[in-house]
DNA sequence: AATTATTTGTCCGTATGTATG
DNA sequence: CCATACATACGGACAAATAAT
């Protein structure tokens, strides 16, 4: 963000996820953009390197630089995912996010119970006991909600779920705001929120991870998930 | 590949992957890297700028390049991917992308036999019945292996799922023969081989989501993927 | 606390490579 | 084969940030 090339990223990026800059378009050329944003070309051929790592255009000598198609995008970098997460015309991608998270947390809830270490148990009891003080006091929660989640990833003691989970929960937090506006609208928050039936669903999830039961774990936190899934199906009417 | 910036982009980020540029040690200044490989500086800071948004690097005036550590790395990235796979001091990777798909996979079928319109269903026919005329020949089964699971997965109109899953797929295609090479000393192969066992388990998922038995795809395309996950646990002895 | 040295950040002018019509 | 349009590459200059002194 403190860069001309990255602040330049940003701004194309945004307009591309958005549609403002159609699939197969073909961007300004670099000198173009260059005037248009009172940067130099280094700068603009500094930002479409960017872009194109980011999977959101190619380069072509003489055909210009193009829009790609959504299959090519790095859907996973935080930056895209942000975008395209509060981007008002894709409402129903909240429900293909959860599709993912149904996916990967309660394999790595099951992987936890697996493969914790007795020092990782102590810290996911911490957590959780703070879970079960918290109720009522929705700041205290969220801490709490957020140590207990991401202690149990940590657990699961595999980097690519770790890393590809927290990237989504930073984009979820990132456009958190926008998304809390629409739910305003419906008596149930599709966010964890500190009631007694959330904590017990979280002790579900606590007890089978202590008892190293996988098959338990992953279906707690399933159950879980899908409390959220339900919200959304009922909002955007799947 | 063919420019020159890419180019750097792979011989730096390769090392990185690797570890022979560790965690937190300062790359060479951009002026020596354009002495040693023998190009611009324009050249160096556009594939520092690249490495950055692979989340290998990050640039500080004075301070230079550093290495980031793993957990900021663009995992989903196909290079950084295709390169982790590759690198083999990190066997045991391959099982954790194993668990990956274990969580995705599944949800996919899922997600086919929720959402498969008729035209979705005759494309999966049509690769089932070529997966069953290919038994015993090897590169005919690939073909329609890949076909098989490739239309499922576009029926599940989850784009997130379907990017991360064809990038998963392609980075173990890219680094496919080395690994062939691994599970050579084994009996059984770590990928699908056209046996009448593995055929029928097609066919569980095939007739699954023909059914639109969303629980039962999940099931059998989690089976299918076990048989995976069991033969590398024995590999790596986990 | 101020200064300096070092390294990245920005910019431009120019030259070359390459695909299209 | 030529002209055009664009991407690619280079090197030199100055600005900005900050670690070290």
């Amino acid at each position: 963000m403190k860069n001309r090339s990255d602040q330049l990223v940003h701004e194309l990026g945004k307009k591309i996820v958005t549609g403002e800059f159609a699939q197969g378009e073909i961007l300004p050329k670099a000198e173009d953009i260059s005037e248009r944003y009172e940067v130099s070309r280094t700068v603009v051929r500094e930002a479409f390197k960017g872009l194109t790592t980011l999977g959101l255009v190619r380069s072509n000598q003489k055909a210009g630089t193009i829009v790609l198609p959504r299959s090519e995008w790095q859907w996973w970098n935080l930056d895209v995912l942000t975008w395209v997460i509060e981007d008002e015309n894709n409402t129903d991608f909240l429900v293909h996010l959860t599709e993912v998270r149904l996916g990967l947390e309660p394999m790595a809830a099951a992987l936890a119970a697996k493969r914790a270490t007795d020092q990782d148990m102590l810290k996911i009891t911490d957590a959780f006991e703070r879970l079960e003080q918290s109720l009522g006091d929705e700041k205290a929660w969220a801490s709490a909600d957020y140590d207990f989640h991401e202690r149990i990833l940590q657990a699961s003691y595999n980097d690519l779920i770790i890393n590809t989970v927290k990237t989504l929960r930073k984009a979820l937090v990132k456009s958190r705001e926008k998304t809390i506006q629409a739910a305003k609208d419906y008596p149930e928050s599709p966010y964890d929120t500190p009631t007694k039936e959330v904590l017990d669903r979280h002790r579900a999830i606590y007890d089978a991870v202590m008892a190293r039961d996988e098959e338990l774990a992953r279906q707690k936190m399933t159950d879980l998930i899908l409390r959220v899934k339900r919200i959304l199906d009922k909002i955007y009417g799947f």
